[in-house]
DNA sequence: CGGTTTGCTGAACGATCATTCACCGATTCA
DNA sequence: TGAATCGGTGAATGATCGTTCAGCAAACCG
C-alpha cells in the first residue's frame, strides 16, 4: 500500500491549514477572519479546506487541540525539582521565551478564550490548571520545607504567574515596545529576586548599608 | 429653548446604546456582534442607533473613548503618596475592585485592543503608559529614599502590576472559578507583602518592626 | 385646527460570508 | 490505452450582515 505516503502528504497539508489559519485567526480574530483568506494564505483554494476540516469551527477547535498538546508536552517537560531560586529563575525565563516564540498563539488563546465558553473550559482544565498546580505544589513544598514563609500558595502562585506574564500582556495587548527590549534574563532575575527577597532587601542583608543602594537608582 | 431637555433625553439615549454596545461586544466580541443584536438589547430598532452613531466602527470607537475617559479620572484621582506600604496596598484593593465591577470593559479590552492597532496605540499611551509611569516614579523615589532596595523601576513596577492583574486575568480568560471567591483585601494582603518583603521572609524578623505589620491580615 | 417638523421604525439593498458542488487534470488500474 | 478514481478548484448558493430610506405617529407652530 502507498498509503503511508499518501497519509503523510495529507497531514502534511493538514498541519500547513492549521498553521495558515492560526495566522490570520491571529490577526483578525476567529469572527472576522474568513475561510478565503486562510485559503490564500495557505496557498489553496478556499474549497480544498472542507476536505480536510468539516467547518470553521472545527478548524478553531483542532487549532485549540493542537495548542493544548503541545504545551502540555513542554509543561510536563520541565522538572518538578531543582534549588528554589534556579527552578524559579528557569521557569520563569522559560515561560517568557515560549511566549515570544509564539506570539501569534498568545495573541489567539488571549482574543478568543473568553468567547468561547466550551474552549475556556479546556484549556483552562488541561492547561491553566496543570501549570498552576505544579507551581502550587513547589512553593507547598518548599513552605513545609521551611525554606519560604507560610504564605497562601494558591495565592502566591498566582501572582508569581502574573509577575512574568504581565511582560507578555504589555506586548500583545497595548503592543509596548519597552518590554519587548528587556532579555528573558533580565526579567527573570529581577522577578525571581523580587518574588524571593522582596522590594525591601533580601534578608541576608542587614540594613546597613543605605550608602551602597542609592546608585543606579534612575535607570531610564 | 427647550434645546437643553431635548439634547439631555438625546445624550441619555445615546449613553443607553453605548451600554448596550459594551454588553454585547464583550459578550461576543466587536466581529460577531451585529447592530441588530445591540438594538435588541438597547429596546429600539436598529435604524436608531445611526441618529446616534454613524457606523458600527464609530460605536466601537466611542466606546473606548468613554472607558479611556472614566479610567483617566480614576487614576487620576489616585494620590501619589503615603505610606509605602499603605500606598500599595490601596492601589492593589482599588484595582482589582475597579476589574470587578466592570467586567465587561475588561474583557472587551481584552479581546479587542489586540486587534485594533489604533485603539491599542491611543489606549496605551492615554491609560496603560500613564497608569505605570505613576507606579514607576513612586518605586524609584521610594528607591531614592532609601526605603526600597536599588531595584529596577521598570520592571518591578510592571511586575507588581502583573502580581494584581493575573487575578482578573485569570477570571475572564479562563474563567477561574477560585480567583473569584479571594476578596480584593486578601490579594491585597498576599500581594504586597510579596512585593516588600519577597517569600524567603521580611527583613522585619530582624528586631525592628515584626509587630506593625501583622494585624490586619484577614479583614473579611 | 391644518401643516410642518422631529424622532423613530423596520423592510429593503447590496455586500460578504461559510459552505456546497459541478467540473477538471493527474494518477491508478486493468 | 481507456476507464475509473482521486485531490483539488472556484463559481454558485443561501444566509446574514451593515447601512439606507420611505413612511409613520406624535409634537409643535401659525
Amino acid at each position: 500500500m502507498a498509503r503511508t505516503r499518501a497519509d503523510g502528504l495529507r497531514e502534511e497539508r493538514r498541519q500547513a491549514i492549521l498553521k495558515a489559519a492560526m495566522k490570520v485567526f491571529a490577526r483578525k480574530g476567529y469572527a472576522a477572519a474568513t475561510i478565503r483568506a486562510i485559503a490564500r494564505e495557505a496557498g489553496i483554494a478556499q474549497g480544498t479546506i472542507y476536505l480536510y476540516f468539516p467547518s470553521k469551527r472545527d478548524l478553531l477547535l483542532a487549532l485549540y487541540r493542537s495548542m493544548i498538546l503541545e504545551s502540555l508536552e513542554q509543561i510536563l517537560a520541565r522538572p518538578e525539582t531543582g534549588d528554589t531560586e534556579g527552578f524559579l529563575r528557569s521557569l520563569v525565563v522559560d515561560r517568557i521565551r515560549r511566549f515570544r516564540r509564539n506570539p501569534q498563539a498568545v495573541r489567539f488563546a488571549l482574543t478568543e478564550l473568553p468567547l468561547h465558553a466550551e474552549l475556556r473550559g479546556k484549556v483552562y482544565q488541561e492547561i491553566g490548571l496543570e501549570q498552576l498546580q505544579r507551581l502550587r505544589a513547589f512553593l507547598a513544598d518548599r513552605i513545609a520545607a521551611g525554606e519560604l514563609r507560610p504564605l497562601r500558595p494558591e495565592i502566591a502562585a498566582r501572582a508569581l504567574q502574573g509577575m512574568y506574564v504581565i511582560f507578555t500582556l504589555a506586548e500583545t495587548v497595548f503592543g509596548d515596545r519597552a518590554v519587548a527590549r528587556l532579555t528573558p534574563e533580565e526579567i527573570a532575575d529581577e522577578v525571581v529576586r523580587l518574588f524571593l527577597d522582596g522590594a525591601r532587601g533580601a534578608p541576608s542583608t542587614l540594613p546597613m548599608s543605605i550608602s551602597e543602594r542609592s546608585d543606579h537608582a534612575t535607570s531610564d
